[in-house]
DNA sequence: GTGAAAGCGCTAACAC
DNA sequence: GTGTTAGCGCTTTCAC
């Protein structure tokens, strides 16, 4: 066979091959004596596939080894089953039990998660938002209302699902799940006037939602007749240390003051171990309340009052709504307001 | 030229289209009257085309608010520019700066993170590693070392670089950045037998890496002559309460202990808390150390005495290590030992 | 520096 | 239930 040059050689390919030599569905195909959409649909749609079909196409997905390649599937149907979020930032608590629930919310429903950090700074959203829509996500997740007309006017080109979320807005971009940062500001404070309290001070960080609690905490406060509120803004993000000094800070200036809102659990702890240091009796002398419900607020000594949000639950819900969009389900309810409530524990 | 019907028509397309109508590369190099290929050039690797036409193709993309398909670029050119990372868990605050740091030296090089949580249970792992090479990540970023061996297998067969953290070992899947736990065991050890402590206790989470730090103290004590250290394993998540009801087990049996080694700050708080509630002196009575030195730690009163470990520095290596072997640089070490720092404060 | 052709690996649409 | 065909939107290869 090898004595002359071959009649018909195969025909040469005219360029070189590019694949990346991995196995593909066509090969899972061809060993299992099918087409390459009926190895698809024995992935995808098994009820689609008589029983033996199926058997032969997962009998040679075993052999070879084959995983499927969802960007080429992607492309092909337009869902890319991946989400994407965005959040200020990934060190510190808060965004935490937001983001392992959605996370494991969508993992079960067979999608991921794609995540970027915005910083606290509009410019670096728009960039993200442009690298995210890039990859044709079924879905993206934003924190907060407040958006750039850059980024309002991407995200409504892209056609894309957004759900917002950590806040409430009557003008949405599409769906909502968050909380009235305004009506928080505004129970505390009737909270803390309730307990008879009078010279109020708030320790918040410096964003944007922070800032909403604390005009409503003042609002409140100037309402129920009260001496104005002494306000430490602290910049993100917030610490335990910051705390301590807020905590100095209003220490050394006018009368002594008797409850303190923070707007973290962190900052709450910080102020609580300043008063320690101080020997300021909490709660006698001075009440604190924290934000977030960390799960050490419950446990520190005296246990501390703080104001509970269910970031699971809007985690879950995020997911929820994205995949119904995803999925083409109608969606009744655009907009989801989960609340929060005020624990009371031993620093009040 | 309108008279009679056209004698060529446009061929009736044979079905329907799928396009999802959004603006594509065709049609911004149709406006900047350009072949695709060069508008494609433009966008990439804009050194290879002209001014005049990179300038076209700027304003077309403008005019059209042309946002690229990353999907597709990724299945031409067998580069998705995502990246992958694996975490027990999102909530708790331990992989929060590495992912920050690893999110962010991502983005800066134009790669997007897509993230997985394995729990602490190895069946999860292999699923979510099945649901992530699907999707083709240019990297793989992994906590710890220990894997199934379908995990192992499944890593090896599809030819994506790996990125171990946390941990170091002998025998790494690929990339390795991480710090040795049975030094930092050992360290902690020395450190209070120098300060003359001789009854100890560890109280750690249930997961291996703990563990092994574990070990590695209680063999550094026996080493050192001291009675057996007593130990109490909690599981994870570790918190602040699990920390106070370790010290309150520790109090009810056998001799004083005069010495904790926790393994995450928040246990440490609960130690101190509940040695502060029952009166116990620290570090008088009682020495604290935690680990992971988060930032509330040096702030406390006492300021707690931790092992400071560099999760940033740990992401922003995984990134240049992904990054790196993405675009084909060589990789002359490829495994990082971070080290720690063990930092003495008022707790000890 | 620019372009034509040929896929990347998969699935929607339409037949049978 | 299964197969044929024709792309999804981009980039590689090769040619000028």
């Amino acid at each position: 066979m090898a004595t002359t040059a071959p009649p018909n050689p195969a025909p040469a390919p005219k360029r070189a091959r590019r694949g990346s030599g991995a196995v593909t569905l066509h090969d899972v195909a061809r060993l299992a004596a099918v087409a390459p959409i009926t190895a698809s649909r024995a992935l995808n749609t098994p009820e689609q596939v008589s029983p033996e079909v199926r058997q032969r196409v997962t009998e040679a997905v075993a052999a070879l080894g084959y995983v499927r390649n969802h960007q080429a599937g992607a492309l092909a149907s337009a869902r890319s089953r991946l989400v994407a979020a965005v959040v200020p930032t990934l060190s510190g608590p808060v965004f935490g039990p937001m983001l392992q629930a959605l996370t494991e919310a969508l993992a079960e429903r067979g999608y991921q998660l794609m995540l970027g950090q915005s910083g606290y700074v509009d410019s670096r959203e728009d960039a993200l938002l442009d690298a995210i829509i890039g990859r044709r996500p079924d879905g993206i997740v934003l924190t907060g209302v407040e958006r750039s007309p850059e980024a309002r006017r991407l995200l409504l080109a892209s056609g894309i699902p957004v759900v917002e979320t950590w806040d409430l807005t009557p003008a949405p971009l599409d769906l909502l799940v968050g909380f009235s940062h305004a009506d928080v500001g505004h129970a505390v404070a009737q909270f803390l006037v309730q307990r008879g309290r009078r010279q109020l001070a708030v320790v918040a960080g410096d964003d944007e939602r922070s800032r909403r609690r604390e005009r409503a905490f003042c609002q409140a406060a100037a309402e129920a007749g009260l001496p104005a509120v002494r306000v430490i803004r602290v910049p993100a993000p917030t610490t335990l240390k910051r705390g301590r000094q807020a905590l100095c800070q209003l220490c050394e200036s006018g009368p002594a003051v008797e409850a303190v809102f923070c707007s973290s659990d962190l900052l709450a702890l910080g102020v609580l171990t300043e008063a320690q240091a101080r020997g300021l009796a909490v709660p006698a002398a001075l009440a604190v309340v924290g934000f977030g419900d960390q799960d050490f607020a419950a446990d520190l000594n005296p246990a501390l009052s703080s104001v509970r949000i269910d970031g699971q639950a809007m985690g879950r819900q995020a997911a929820q709504f994205v995949v119904d969009r995803a999925e083409g389900r109608d969606i009744p309810e655009r907009v989801v307001d989960l609340g929060f409530s005020l624990i009371e524990r031993g620093s009040t």
